[in-house]
DNA sequence: AGTCCCATGTAATCCGTTACATGATTTA
DNA sequence: TAAATCATGTAACGGATTACATGGGACT
């Protein structure tokens, strides 16, 4: 494959839970998910025809007490196995994380590069704003325990986005601090 | 642009030191760059080819007191330009950073399923390896205060990268322990 | 009447990975 | 002399983004 395709479990695991069209897709990634991953409407039409072709989910066309015609989408066994087998399998090696200011870094030198403090700030404003973002984010979602206790996957990956985000800052501000 | 293409930047960048043949590029991102990012070569040579195309670099062939005839590649005024002014451009927006690990766990809806906590020791595992691998390349890299302050980019975001491991380690020993 | 959102696609283009390909030199 | 490394490319394929395209419904 030429960049690992992870979309597919992705939708089968939109789907699994409820049969959608692909716009409902499309909005998962404009709120919950969306946090995590992006994906153009386009690739996502495209990868449900896959999913189709390839016996992993189900087509139903049609006019569901709306007066607009939808296709709805559902989980087949066999993709029901494809998506558990992922989810559960194992990951030998970290993938690089590519991350455009870092490689800036890395090409200035001089500590006392003068315009060295000025990206720093502007990047630690984005951060922090990303943070408020996050904190206000996990307030809302998980109102309460039970929530929580079934959506814990969902739980614990927006506290580790939150911890990203705290080292970020405070990296930043460390770096700023130092120069 | 389809995705953003930074690898003209790096190439750049690197060339900008000390000109350079494609094989030598392909050397940095088996060290020091290849912590931060990964490259093929033959996206190396397609590159430099664009570059050359496009007057940021200048190439130049010839047997350079060895037996193999090899093409080094020097930065023109123009590139240098293009380079500085990509190191000092505002980002407005922070991009999404893709893990599918994270993903995965997005997936996992029950606190009590049974897999959970193999998963997050799995990872747990990988990212201490890659902690220690980091802690060892500081020491390696930047054994004096000179030699940080002439390489000050490079210093903070391995730094970062530390940093960023110290807390996705422990993200998961605290999510491990919470099942 | 116009704008926004719903809803679904195709086409073009470029990026990124894998595979194919070749030949010389150094090292074990 | 065989394997590893040096050195440089091309080709095929698939993933990701942008742009093009269409039509209906809801709201102002």
């Amino acid at each position: 494959m030429a960049q690992k395709n992870l979309l597919p479990y992705i939708l089968l695991g939109l789907i699994e839970n409820e049969p959608m069209t692909g716009y409902d897709l499309k909005k998962e990634f404009e709120t919950e998910i969306g946090e995590f991953w992006s994906v153009k409407h386009s690739q996502i039409y495209l990868e449900l025809k896959r999913l189709v072709a390839n016996g992993d989910i189900e087509s139903n066309t049609g006019y569901f007490g709306n007066k607009i015609e939808k296709t709805y989408y559902k989980i087949t066994p066999q993709g029901t196995k494809s998506l558990e087998g992922w989810k559960y399998s194992y990951e030998d090696q970290l993938a690089i994380n590519k991350d455009e200011f870092v490689l800036k870094l890395y090409f200035i030198k001089d500590k006392k590069d003068p315009r060295l403090k000025e990206l720093l700030n502007e990047q630690s404003h984005l951060h922090k704003k990303k943070l408020e973002h996050l904190n206000s984010r996990l307030k809302e979602v998980f109102p309460n325990k039970k929530i929580i206790d079934n959506n814990y996957g969902h739980y614990l990956i927006l506290n580790h986005a939150i911890k990203r985000e705290m080292e970020y800052v405070s990296w930043l501000e460390d770096a700023i601090l130092s120069i």
